[in-house]
DNA sequence: CAGTTATTTCAGTAATTACTGAAATAACGA
DNA sequence: TCGTTATTTCAGTAATTACTGAAATAACTG
């Protein structure tokens, strides 16, 4: 039903295995799958047969994906067919996910949390509630700034940014340290 | 059906229907919902009354927000009854939430990886899959790197580490333009 | 225009996942 | 021990989601 190199077979059902946990569907997930290793880009018909599909499925989970903006359509000379490759460069993927996630996963609870915060609460009960949203609220808020800021970044910024994430901690110890020693020093003066 | 402050039922029930996207079902996106925002612990009675559905059905959702640690398990004293509730810290929360994500969603996909990269590719088919899907162990490595890294970090700290994101990429910025000044200079030196 | 090929749509069905009620288990007190 | 209350389990069913095949649409060619 599957005719693939076993290599590629593995990733592939494990894309569609996973699909579920990243909320997509497995179909979705396989044809990402395939798409991502394929050496150059596919069409319908040929996903079909390396899946072992329907057409139609093909077309509904394309769809899908190309909602998600993780695939490319392609088109070859004389020839009208859609080909569909994902984009080469992986850091480009994964700002993609990320934007997408954000979009779906994020922004609607940011949305309903803001509105409802807005509402002025009729019980102790309702008091207390909004106070709890009001802590999420901020946190999401907190999260999402960080991520406008450094979603900005060129691939090799951020991948700096990434390898660098344990020293800027040592850097925040530090000056942490010579900020408390400057303090116990003023209050050694008083004392 | 389901009696709550209205302002409580917005929330709930959006965590609700957000529950699909978050990779969880719509009962146990309200229970989490109803015990976040719930002054005191509830036990499983209460929840049936609030969202109004079967008793069987809550056990089974606080076993699942369980399996997230996403729920604290409470005693009153003189009750044999358990009692459920969210941590207070909502960074906790980020933090556990981070953790369990990156277990069910993440690591299944770095040790497939791995796996199938040790074996050896018998066609140039597979030798171009294991390149791309070498490309993307390599880039969640380092993401994952980064999360290990920054994880530890107490709540505070974090909090300064996301406030400064912006400014950290301000301060590689500055430094690429000296580095790049001195690299002129020699230049023009040579020439 | 009619014929051909590519793609999409969608009603019906298959597969999966969520939920319930009833029965089983467990933990206690009398 | 038996009775009471709390919780869990699980088979059956409801609800949702995924998938298919057939028909419709679209885009082209001669």
């Amino acid at each position: 039903m599957m005719n693939l190199p076993p290599l590629v077979q593995s990733f592939v059902l494990h894309f569609g295995e996973m699909g579920s946990r990243w909320g997509i569907n497995r179909t979705v997930g396989q044809i990402y799958a395939l798409l991502y290793v394929s050496p150059e880009p596919l069409n319908a018909e040929q996903i079909v047969e390396s899946l072992g599909i329907s057409r139609s499925n093909v077309s509904m989970s394309l769809r899908e994906l190309q909602a998600w903006n993780l695939v490319l359509l392609k088109h070859l000379p004389d020839d009208r067919r859609d080909f569909f490759t994902t984009p080469d460069d992986v850091w480009q993927i994964l700002r993609t996910l990320a934007e997408e996630r954000k979009k779906r996963e994020v922004d609607p609870t940011l949305s309903v949390l803001r509105e409802i915060l807005m509402q002025k609460p009729a019980s102790d009960a309702e008091r207390h509630a909004q106070v709890r949203m009001g802590e999420m609220h901020s946190l999401i808020e907190q999260l999402t700034t960080w991520y406008e800021d450094v979603k900005q970044l060129e691939t090799d910024r951020l991948a700096t940014l990434l390898t660098l994430g344990a020293k800027v901690t040592k850097l925040l110890e530090a000056k942490d340290k010579i900020v408390s020693l400057g303090r116990s020093k003023r209050t050694n003066d008083k004392g």
